[in-house]
DNA sequence: GCCATCTCTAGTCGATTAGTAGAGTATCAG
DNA sequence: CTGATACTCTACTAATCGACTAGAGATGGC
């Protein structure tokens, strides 16, 4: 019943992306994305890539670049993002949804062991499928918020960047 | 997510030993079981081997040997024989209860992954921690009795054997 | 044009999965 | 007591997968 790291890299990255856009930062790079979840960099690009092709994030190039989600949060389905990395949620794949195949076993109607991974799976499926991105992403920093724990990707070091990048946002909202 | 063969070929040998012991017929070879179940018999039998090490199953030798369940199917939880032959059900190590393991996420108590694996892993257990043996048995002969599906491990070719057991029955509990 | 950043392709290395093979040992019928 | 039958134990393997690592290439801002 194992989640690859895979999914899991992919799922704190984006994690970290919905909340760094809560914050008003919109773009991470793969470097601040890899030190702050202690990820191997080149491993977790490979990953970003492939939430790319999918549509999950967009990308910049260049100075200033970076991976930023490409769709509100509320409309990212984890269990979707699993089935992407990992395959299909069942247990056993006859009792997929998704990617339902026949099994071995000779009478699938009458298979204690397939009625019993279909209760599994659904009850996997009916969390994965209705968590978003957005309701992990709130939980998230309103528990830090109320254990007064400091709050990544907050623009606490104010470079030059930051302050052009507050300046130009301040007079597009004004 | 997934559940491996060995787990999957364990339960369903463990499944046909309860139907079976529930038509009287307590014992069954590898061999019958590999046929019905259409697997490895080889494999099946490293599998068998390995219940029968953590008290499943007990055998016998020889002649008319074969494997039995080795306690009452209302006591051998299904998610105990998971663990045994998978290893914990969390999907990540640092929501398992029987093998908790720190992930490497800086602030655990903080982490939206981990809260919702932990779901998951809290939904996957209570089904499979919760069902035993048993109850698995008893609904797959009920459905099969239902849709008058002929019922296997039913002693229906009379040999020499089946009736000197059943004689033998009929006298010890006359 | 330079540098930071993403992109693409390939390779690596160990672990795991799903088996096979075969000699050994116990049991029982006859 | 002997032979057939069935479990037991150890070893081996081939393929796949998981989790990375490496490095040259493309792109964009300044």
């Amino acid at each position: 019943m194992n989640l690859s790291k895979r999914s899991e890299y992919a799922l704190r990255a984006l994690i970290d992306l919905g909340i760094a856009r809560e914050l008003d930062r919109p773009i991470l790079q793969v470097g601040e994305l890899a030190a702050k979840e202690q990820l191997p960099i080149k491993f977790l690009e490979q990953i970003l890539t492939q939430l790319r092709l999918a549509g999950y994030v967009e990308t910049k190039r260049g100075k200033l670049g970076g991976y930023a989600l490409a769709k509100p949060a509320a409309r990212i389905k984890l269990g979707a993002v699993i089935r992407l990395l990992d395959g299909p949620l069942a247990p056993i794949a006859c009792v997929s949804q998704t990617a339902y195949r026949r099994c071995t076993c000779p009478d699938e109607a009458h298979c204690g062991l397939r009625m019993l991974m279909l209760d599994v799976r659904n009850s996997i499926a009916r969390i994965l499928d209705r968590a978003t991105l957005a309701q992990i992403v709130e939980i998230t920093l309103r528990k830090m918020r109320r254990d007064k724990v400091p709050v990544p990707f907050a623009r606490h070091s104010f470079g030059l960047n930051d302050l052009l990048s507050a300046t130009r946002k301040k007079t597009a909202t004004a």
